[in-house]
DNA sequence: GGTTGGCACTCGATACATTAGAGTGCCAAC
DNA sequence: GTTGGCACTCTAATGTATCGAGTGCCAACC
């Protein structure tokens, strides 16, 4: 698909006058970002050519053009100037962000704001995950006579936590006996390593322990299935209001998000650290007419969760791309060094 | 305000009627609701009175009334039927959030949930605290050589971590150090109690140790802080766009649920076990096209947090409110049972 | 052959007028 | 106190005319 660089220059000013607008861009504006180099006929003839190749469309007959699907992604893909953010600008991002460092929830939520807050559309993350995550502690807090609470820490600092209730009291051989079996059977293993076929066999294997250790390693193991998924946050849902392509697709839209399951999926689907689906790219129908840009972080060199926005088709690429990056990594670096994994 | 029976009854049916159509109701049909047995001429005599009264409002001269916040004041506080949930109804909510009973936020979540589809309205929730809550146990894992997350549990069930990293090695002195501090100075305590003035004085009384020790017990008063105000949980924000009324303000709504500091206020503020604010009675003016209903929560007996819904004013009332009533009684039940508090 | 000015055409947006209908307020009569 | 009747008001819906941005096409030009 190679494209004279004429219309190239053509394409890429419509999809940034679009983008800043929000309005079709006609020939005449463009002849003028041109500097009247050529006239408005010339242009429209380029336009014409560039219509029936795909890149770019008309709303109706006699208005000027918005850019497709195909359009945004050859600009993306090709056109796109590559900006990178001004250390003034890096180092706003990290001081936001760097207040929150120490718990990994509320570092992503805050990064989330901040995306939300600079990109003016909906941000999404991920809760850090992969393959080496292993369980790392087990403890067992007595709350009352028959409830304890169980508690569970990853290697990628992910806390959880479950109340358990026994049908009989809780003694201090049920509480010994708990922690050997975590300590043989559960830590340095991954979450879904855990199945509940597994923690049956354990059970069985108690002898006459088995029926009052039950709801405790049935906990566990609920525990267990918990973190063997991510979980996905969502921030700034409320500026979907904004954009107003999306006006009758909003409510569609937040609803589907909330659902977080086809989400998660999206996320942890895409392979590259930078993923831009543009609207039918995404998997899912109700996101036909967003755009979303996702960005990988990592902890200690291994894929851990992903961090992105969602909104409508037509977003500032080349001014939201590096943000979203550059977040990530901050992400990145900052539960790195909460787990002293940095060096 | 004394008002005669014939109006309370047409109050009434303009509040119900308007509440099902979302049309401004006419003399007309509540001359048919009335059975006939008078004319459309003399209900609007008494609709008229109704406006000037305050009750009624017009949205224009020619069109029919709705009513005002005095008017949906006066129908719930004393024309509105008294429902119940049937109690296959209440067993519904019952199985429903029952599956999730061990993790009070889970339970909340869902009950908020529960509550934004049932309503088709935004869902709040505050999770537990009162002036009963203590620290019931305070942990300090290691993660790293300089890294440990510190765990907080109180006694309301609410669990709380954070990553602490100090400028030198983490040593078993200094763990046990901390433990001793710990149970020393916040144990059973509330965590309000906790001064970031009187951490200083504990770490000042270490000599040399206090240096080293710092970071673990900034990281502890941090999380007495943060355990020290209850949380916001909101679901079902969408559902705010489904209300034409909201229309033009949703957007504004949801920005304002978003920053939960005015919002947790209102929900701590309230001292009645349901309140209902409609309006202007809300204390913002974000709110003021909207209503809210609250219903505490106890746990123990003791009053914990709320739960509720935000939404238009055009709500059904008297069939809301009780279902917003046993959510709240199961929630405190299942939270109470969790912690083992219930006889 | 690419470029240009000119021109007819399309179609949404805007403004304005008309109409229909729901509902009111008022009043004289019951 | 209640009623039917009636003039009045205001919105919503519909139709009509106009405007203008932008297009496509074409003959002429370099």
């Amino acid at each position: 698909m190679d494209i004279s660089e004429r219309k190239q220059k053509i394409l890429a000013m419509v999809v940034e006058q679009y983008i800043t607008t929000g309005e079709p861009v006609g020939s005449k504006s463009i002849t003028v970002l041109l500097g009247n180099a050529v006239s408005s006929a010339t242009v429209r003839a380029e336009m014409a050519e560039l219509s029936e190749m795909g890149f770019l469309e008309q709303p109706h007959t006699s208005a000027g053009r918005v850019p497709s699907q195909k359009g945004y992604r050859y600009y993306v893909d090709r056109l796109m100037g590559k900006y990178e953010l001004s250390s003034a600008e890096q180092h706003t991002l990290h001081n936001r962000l760097r207040t929150h460092a120490g718990e990994p929830e509320k570092v992503l939520e805050k990064a989330g704001g901040i995306l939300a807050e600079l990109t003016g559309c909906a941000a999404v993350s991920s809760t850090p995950l992969d393959e080496h995550t292993s369980i790392k502690r087990v403890e067992l807090v007595p709350m009352g006579a028959k409830t304890a609470l169980v508690v569970f820490l990853t290697s990628s600092g992910v806390l959880k936590s479950r109340v358990c209730r026994c049908d009989s009291e809780i003694t201090i051989e049920m509480v010994e006996l708990f922690y050997n079996i975590a300590a043989a059977e559960f830590i340095e293993k991954h979450p879904s390593d855990i199945h509940t076929a597994g923690v049956q066999t354990i059970a069985a294997s108690l002898g006459d322990k088995a029926l009052a250790m039950t709801p405790l390693l049935v906990t566990l193991s609920e525990l267990c299935a918990a973190a063997a998924q991510s979980e996905l946050l969502l921030e700034g849902q409320s500026n979907l209001l904004n954009h107003k392509e999306l006006e009758n697709s909003a409510a569609e839209l937040m609803e589907f998000l909330k659902q977080a399951e086809p989400l998660s999926r999206l996320l942890s689907s895409k392979r590259d650290d930078l993923s831009i689906l543009i609207g039918k790219e995404n998997f899912f129908k109700e996101l036909e007419n967003s755009s979303m840009i996702l960005a990988r972080y990592h902890i200690g060199g291994q894929n851990a969760g992903s961090l992105g926005i969602i909104g409508p088709t037509r977003i500032d690429y080349a001014r939201l791309i590096p943000s979203i990056r550059y977040l990530s990594y901050l992400v990145g670096n900052l539960l790195s060094e909460a787990l002293d994994e940095e060096s």
